[in-house]
RNA sequence: GGUCCCAUCGUCUAACGGUUAGGACGCUGGCCUCUCACGCCGGUAAUACGGGUUCGAAUCCCGUUGGGAUCACCA
């Protein structure tokens, strides 16, 4: 009880970080700093043949992005530590607890397919168990040893008691023919090595649980607390994969989320705490507790996250918002280069008119392009039906009125429509559109005195010039 | 197929023996309005099915059905 909690996130680089992954290292970061215990990496590659350098460093920016930061230094890479493991399996071997069996991959494959077409369990038959596999010329596999009988269990902290036969249970590999040992092998020795106290991970991995915990058994180790979360599904309620659209959590970032919205709506996704919806970061670590985790798997709903996305770019901090939707606009070409400090402030004003309207960076970026580009092309539709010429008079008159003033305040400019609106006698619907497309070249934008206010006297004064040539080309036609 | 897990609105979830079964996303009607939005007010929609236990079941037990996971010299 007052043992120092400590956990692991434990994913192999095999790919990008994907989304389920994120979540369950999200839970163990939760877990942690909730309990002030340590949250550590650890890489699990000791499959040479499909991990990659870049799929490591996948995970690590991943982690970054999300602020999931972790403990003692860096990762932990299984493929560093095989001494190790063979130590232990040696072990295992001199208690009689493991042994050498040469069957050959292609003999067990075709075991397998033979055992499905009957019908029977797809299970090594165990022929080397008795010392029989010592085929001379044939390199041989460690096997550890399963109990024929009994049973074993699995207390888990969110299912319950779960308890397997051990009959069910075949004598699987713990190190290959190459000398490499397996995952679930390293699992365990790892785990117990660096002191895990609580194992959170996916529930595909609950019926590993059993070996694994035989394998601690026999290698005279305390058993950890295991709390197995359920998966995340895609909409058809199968495992979420590629299928169901991006996976992989770095495509987020670039599709223009935010860190916290996308943690936010994973740790929502499988967990709850009464009705709260939206949580910051430390709220999250205050309320915490693997008893909110549900049981059943989760469907994974993107009109939730984009939501979510919405409300942080809502209330965000413009300064930071700006920043971020910085890179996004060189991202998206809008930009050939990041602003530099001392223009910020103007991107921020870009963000502070939009940020209740887009749902997303790349949206507010694609629907800015007028803010950063000199030059704009006038939609055809808006174009024909706002700058008429019986609107020329109207764009003419507000050319006259903006060159004389040099203050371009938001207050100013609302004082001038309205002006213009008296004289006129008519509504601001009349006279905004019409500027509104002049100025952004379509017929959406933010409130029209915030627009003119932010583009500039130049800008401004420039594009209704332009505006008020395109009237003239149109008319001449 | 064997084993294991799971089951409340379309989706995420709340209700841990007594509620008109609550909230959120989505969808939708209205209001607001200079465009698009935001916001506000309202609506739609669920305890998979069948047996028990109990004064009382979404909640506990059993079965059925349905879904998922897993059965590699992958992790």
């Amino acid at each position: 009880m007052t043992e120092k909690i400590r956990v692991r996130f434990a994913p192999s680089p095999t790919g990008y970080l994907h989304i389920g992954g994120v979540r369950t290292a999200l839970f163990n970061y939760l877990f942690a700093r909730k309990h002030g215990g340590s949250f550590v990496l650890r890489i699990e590659d000791t499959d040479v043949e499909r991990s990659t350098d870049e799929s490591i460093q996948a995970i690590l920016d991943g982690m970054e992005w999300l602020g999931l930061d972790y403990d003692e230094g860096p990762p932990v890479r299984q493929s560093r530590r095989i001494p190790l493991y063979q130590e232990h399996v040696e072990r295992l071997l001199a208690q009689g607890r493991a042994y050498p069996c040469t069957c050959s991959p292609e003999e067990l494959e075709e075991r397998r397919k033979q055992a499905l077409k009957e019908g029977r369990t797809p299970k090594y038959d165990g022929r080397c168990r008795e010392g029989g596999g010592a085929v001379h010329g044939r390199k041989a596999v460690i096997r550890f040893k399963t109990p024929i009988s009994g049973t074993t269990e699995v207390v888990d902290m969110i299912h319950g008691i779960i308890s397997f036969d051990n009959s069910q249970l075949d004598d699987l590999i713990i190190r290959r023919s190459d000398g490499m040992p397996t995952y679930n092998f390293c699992v365990v020795v790892d785990d117990a090595l660096m002191g895990m106290t609580h194992i959170i991970r996916g529930d595909d991995h609950l019926n590993n649980t059993p070996r694994q915990i035989l394998m601690y058994q026999a290698l005279g180790y305390d058993i950890p607390k295991f709390a197995h979360v359920p998966m995340i599904l895609g909409s058809d309620k199968t495992r979420l994969s590629k299928r169901h659209g991006a996976t992989s959590i770095m495509a987020y970032k670039e599709m223009g989320y935010l860190p916290e919205a996308m943690i936010n709506y994973l740790v929502r996704l499988g967990w709850g705490a009464g009705d709260q919806e939206i949580f910051s970061r430390e709220e999250l670590i205050e309320k915490f507790s693997l008893d909110g985790i549900g049981k059943s798997p989760a469907v994974f709903n993107p009109e939730k996250l984009l939501w979510l996305n919405h409300h942080y770019i809502k209330t965000g901090d413009p300064e930071r918002i700006a920043s971020l939707l910085n890179g996004i606009l060189v991202q998206k070409g809008i930009l050939t280069e990041p602003y530099p400090g001392e223009k910020m402030g103007y991107i921020a004003e870009v963000v502070k008119c939009q940020q209740e309207k887009r749902k997303t960076l790349v949206e507010m970026a694609e629907l800015s392009t007028y803010f950063f580009k000199r030059d704009i092309a006038i939609d055809e539709k808006a174009g024909k039906k706002y700058l008429t010429p019986e609107n020329l008079l109207l764009l003419e008159d507000l050319i006259l009125k903006f060159a004389a003033l040099d203050d371009f305040s938001v207050e100013k400019i609302q004082a001038i429509f309205e002006k213009v609106m008296a004289e006129k006698e008519t509504g601001l619907g009349k006279i905004a559109q019409p500027v509104r497309v002049a100025l952004t070249g379509g017929t959406v934008s933010p409130g029209i005195f915030e627009l003119v206010s932010i583009l500039g006297k130049e800008l401004v004064l420039k594009r209704m010039k332009k505006a008020v040539e395109y009237i003239g080309n149109r008319s001449a036609d």
